[in-house]
DNA sequence: CTCGAATGATTGCAATTAGAATAGTTCTAG
DNA sequence: CTAGAACTATTCTAATTGCAATCATTCGAG
């Protein structure tokens, strides 16, 4: 009986390892393919989420990170003309962020890079699938 | 069909988000619960993972960061006198690290913190195991 | 209204982290 | 043997990141 919640114990504690490998893993895939096109790490996991304007909080939170390192992305993108902060129609507290005409065409280029060789490409469509819907189970709260 | 692919890889990039995000809820979750006894997240995850007494390359890569980042980690806890280092049986280059009695202590403290309100609580026993096994299969390559 | 709490972004600072270079050790081909 | 490649740990440096404080704006209770 404690044995059994100690290897569930034991299995949880695997199981967070793994997932911060892999997540490791695939900030070193998307490190490798951001630098062939002059990019920092962040700066292409930023690039990836910028799936549109968005406030800077957004892409905090897409990035999962603080606010004030978004800022410090979003300030590089911005210097490398990638990005422009526009005033928020609706909010002046909040900032627009948008890509200019060459950072869209960069996000595509990162994006097409991306594809290859994912990482998660040992698994099979299913699995991948199988895979969102546990971790969305997980995430959420 | 061209549709196919675009939806496959953007499916893709959600899924390295939420691996990302998760990874970092974990992260947190161990920071809280280190810092009640003193200790920074490395130096939590790095106790998590001495499950005995590991070279220190092991333990990089159990942490999943760079050697001279355990180097760092382990130096704290030495200091703290929850490790010592070891010379190795059989190799003079390698290091064994070893807990001592406070660090086992100290682990076991950890562990038990660890265990409440874990990350991956909201996931049945079974949606648990699948997980696992899906990022087996994904990282091992 | 209006005052205090909450929100969005930024700044400064401290701490963590990765990466390259180095020193000592082990392995291996010839 | 032995010279060179590979491996283990460490050091140093630069870059990244999180955290607390601050400014401007918005929201909400009374």
């Amino acid at each position: 009986m404690s044995d059994e919640r100690e290897t569930r114990a034991q299995a949880d504690r695997e199981l967070c390892g793994l997932v911060n490998g892999l997540a490791k893993q695939i900030e070193a895939h998307v490190r490798v393919r951001a630098a062939t096109l002059g990019l920092t790490a962040s700066q292409g996991v930023a690039l990836r989420e910028l799936t549109g304007p968005m406030t800077l909080r957004e892409l905090a939170e897409r990035m999962s990170c603080e606010p004030s390192n978004a800022t410090f992305v979003a300030d590089r993108l911005e210097e490398q003309g990638y990005l422009e902060r526009h005033p928020h129609p609706g909010n002046r507290r909040a900032k627009q962020l948008v890509l200019t005409p060459a950072g869209a065409e960069l996000r595509e280029r990162l994006l097409e890079l991306l594809a290859e060789d994912s990482p998660l490409a040992p698994l099979s469509h299913d699995e991948q699938d199988a895979l969102q819907r546990l971790l969305v189970r997980a995430v959420v709260r």
